[in-house]
DNA sequence: AAGTGGTCTAGACCACAAA
DNA sequence: TTGTGGTCTAGACCACTTC
């Protein structure tokens, strides 16, 4: 690890334990390069960590500041796993299950959204997510089977991205995503429980990696009395 | 400007104009030194604005590369004025008509929401956001009176943002959004043109000052057809 | 006036990718 | 082997906030 993501974690760490809570103000840059024996520079980036997850606000002339991270979890506002999602809705049960997984041959669609050109196939899978037994979100993905090998049932049930990370050692770079409204489908219908909602949140997101190349394309339908979104968008410059 | 903002501005216009084409790789951060007579930290600034706005990749040992930003025009990814978006919607018209506006004294909701101990009053209103005609968007925003002053019409339904930023002179710093989607209300049946839709999504916001004061709580409202999010999640840090 | 974060510079070494 | 981006250092000046 970098020295300024160990400050990064070790300045996490104080505000996790509350010996900085939300409203202190931290130490100057010029303390801190003190305390932790580094350059200003080091510093900086230790504190752009900090405010890039959203844990302390600077403004010029004054001490930065603790901010009250308590509000959210942002649970979906990052790349990540579902078990990391569940992690934090710690008081229902969360159960993934595949209904399909095939390595097939892509249809128009799906290989303008993966950018392929010629007879590269590609891993089709479905999962249904429940949350304390009802099923209320359906995913569809769609892996370039050029990039990601050997797909499994139990892989594809227990955590997809430890395996293309960890195994295949894959480095996802960033992810575009679409949150739209849909009315529902014949198939949603059959695999979720829907009551009687109409409508489902349906997100597309299209994933891509260290080099720029997207290797995966999913659509995830969520039942609308289970959707929730949450994000802090700080102020960028403008362009 | 900084030097590092009008470099990222002069890379940016070459992007615009198809001097440089997605794909294509950046000069290598030494060259863009002497191309702009710049220290490669300031170079390196430049470049993280242009990551951060979503233009181009880097990646280690690799030049980076220009990014295809076309896909998205990402109108509601950040914090910005109403008037920003529809100028992205060229093909509709778009009008804003206010249909509350005064100084009240906060309930306990929004005394919670805006941080508000004392007898601090309130701005409210109510907007609703036309598209080609159709009342698609309800916005019920409630502003800190102590730091906003002299709300009128005119600036209520040409741009609140503007006036908050260039004459009021708040530095605006952060805001943290809930989306959620939730059943329609008398009030939402009676401002907005629902047709047979029975659930709205909603948007809470939270706005922020560079202070950390929280200064607006904004509820808004939109017809699930005419609701869009799009957003591009970059890697971060593991926390 | 003193202290803060913001910008800029010049130089060094490293790990990784590509030829 | 060469070139790339990633990290780290030390020092300087500025604009802004606070006292």
């Amino acid at each position: 690890m970098s020295k300024y993501e160990s400050i990064f974690h070790d300045i996490l760490g104080k505000i996790d334990s509350h010996e900085l809570n939300a409203g202190d103000s931290l130490p100057s840059e010029r303390e801190l390069m003190g305390m932790y024996d580094a350059s200003r520079d080091t510093i900086r980036k230790a504190l752009n960590l900090l405010i890039q997850n959203g844990y302390i606000q600077k403004s010029k002339g004054r001490k930065s500041i603790v901010l009250d991270t308590k509000r959210f979890k942002m649970p979906f506002s990052n790349i990540e796993s579902f078990k990391e999602v569940a992690k934090a809705l710690e008081e229902t049960t969360v159960v993934t299950e595949m209904v399909y997984l095939d390595c097939i041959t892509p249809d128009e669609r799906v290989k303008n959204a993966l950018n392929i050109k010629g007879n590269t196939k590609v891993w089709m899978l479905q999962r249904v997510r429940r949350l304390s037994g009802e099923a209320v979100i359906l995913d569809t993905d769609f892996l370039n089977a050029d990039i990601v090998k050997g797909l499994t049932k139990e892989i594809v049930e227990n955590s997809l991205y430890e395996y293309l990370e960890d195994v295949c050692g894959l480095n996802i770079s960033y992810a575009d995503k679409i949150i739209t409204c849909q009315s529902i489908t014949g198939l949603d219908e059959k695999l979720m429980d829907l009551n009687s909602y109409e409508m489902v949140v349906n997100i597309e997101s299209y994933t891509y990696l260290d080099d720029n190349q997207i290797f995966q394309y999913t659509i995830s339908r969520h039942r609308p009395d289970k959707f929730r979104f949450e994000d802090r968008a700080r102020r960028m410059h403008s362009v």
